[in-house]
DNA sequence: AATCGAATTTAGTGTAGCCTAATTAAGAAA
DNA sequence: TTTCTTAATTAGGCTACACTAAATTCGATT
């Protein structure tokens, strides 16, 4: 199995590793919104995985899919190369935090294991990118993450960014502009649901942040 | 017809580039052994390739193919990515380079301009790549060679390397040890048709090269 | 000019992964 | 329970690119 895999296959088992993270489990319709297929791709495609040796998926028919341990050391080399890619991008070639997601997105299915381990030591082996996603280990162990929408933050509460889950440049060069980058030290001053306007100071500076999409929905905190 | 270009596609004018610079023209049966297929699958790639629109190649049956310029536009491209990869693998990843070709292979159809750009510009705009091959320019310009296989030389002359063309990475790493790298000078003593047997003085110290498959005829040199 | 072998092309198939249209199953609401 | 809506599946097809086996063409040699 670990040969002869197709970017096709790697990137359904990327995402539904990252459907299965939030909600338990991967559904048809979320993979292909997700993959931009139709459906009815998906579930031929569902099958497939589930029948190989051994399975990637476990697949139960109008319920959705998880991962088997196989599919999941599968998404995670995948996961690996496509953080470590992105910080690599940013720290030697001097791309912006937005920019990097597209590339990463090709290049992480075609570098080998030796490109890999070369970039994680030039790196000095980082555990996070550059949007403060968690790497995966060379053993492919991860990290669990306990942070908290900020939108869940009421009034009053201070906190520092964790991360952004978030692959739209447009809006990733908006969340920098702000100065919410993973680390970023804010408290929440006013929050009105009219309009889902948030009202925070970074680094002692007031600033109105429009919820657009939920973009405040994306951005991962702790509270402090 | 510059989007959507396969790796397959680009595989075929990398591969028909290669052959119409040394045999001005390239054959089913060539391409089919270059690229690991049937000459049936040649032939209809090759229909398929000179009915695109503009035409990517110009076929004439049973005898062979030529690029177009539109085919040569990308052909460079991708040579300038394989050749730009091989030398960021060396110079910025510390990779040696007999390892580097497999690796430029795959990548070469999966980076984008902006990583070809920023690679360049890190690189300092090389005009060679680790095994002295030319690097085509930004605008696609290629420097014509007039070096010659050192196989051609007779014993008395006196040349320096100016590329290696060989992919094999146990015949590299052997050419490195024996110090025939590009720029390096050298003296041909004798050569014995029986075995096929040369020897050189390298940097003063006589060396005894074997021309197994012809490794001296895919040493390119210059006779000083 | 006729012949022969190698190179090439044609004809017919197979597999991967996608699609649309039609059908069925699940779960919420009546 | 029955009904309705939405999600998911099945059935049938399409395209890209490979393959094998059979037929053809070229060009060299008689």
């Amino acid at each position: 199995m670990r040969e002869n895999l197709t970017q096709t296959i790697e990137d359904y088992l990327k995402t539904i590793y990252q459907f299965t993270l939030e909600h338990q489990r991967a559904t048809t319709n979320q993979i292909a919104e997700s993959l931009g297929v139709t459906p009815a791709s998906v579930t031929g495609m569902l099958k497939k995985l589930a029948a190989t040796e051994p399975p990637l998926v476990e697949y139960k028919k109008h319920y959705g899919v998880l991962l088997t341990p196989a599919g999941e050391k599968i998404a995670l080399e995948i996961v690996r190369h496509h953080r470590l890619l992105e910080m690599f991008l940013v720290q030697m070639l001097g791309y912006e935090w937005d920019e990097v997601h597209s590339e990463a997105d090709r290049l992480e299915h075609h570098i080998s294991e030796a490109f890999e381990e070369r970039i994680a030591e030039a790196l000095g082996d980082p555990q996070r990118d550059p949007h403060g996603n968690p790497i995966p280990t060379r053993e492919l162990a991860i990290q669990k993450l306990n942070d908290i929408p900020l939108r869940s933050l009421q009034p009053g509460q201070k906190g520092v960014v964790q991360r952004v889950r978030e692959t739209d440049p447009e809006l990733l060069r908006r969340v920098a502009e702000l100065g919410l980058v993973p680390g970023a030290h804010f408290e929440v001053l006013e929050y009105s649901p009219l309009d889902e306007n948030l009202l925070l100071a970074i680094a002692g500076q007031p600033v109105s942040v429009v919820l657009g999409k939920g973009i405040t929905n994306q951005i991962f905190v702790k509270a402090i």
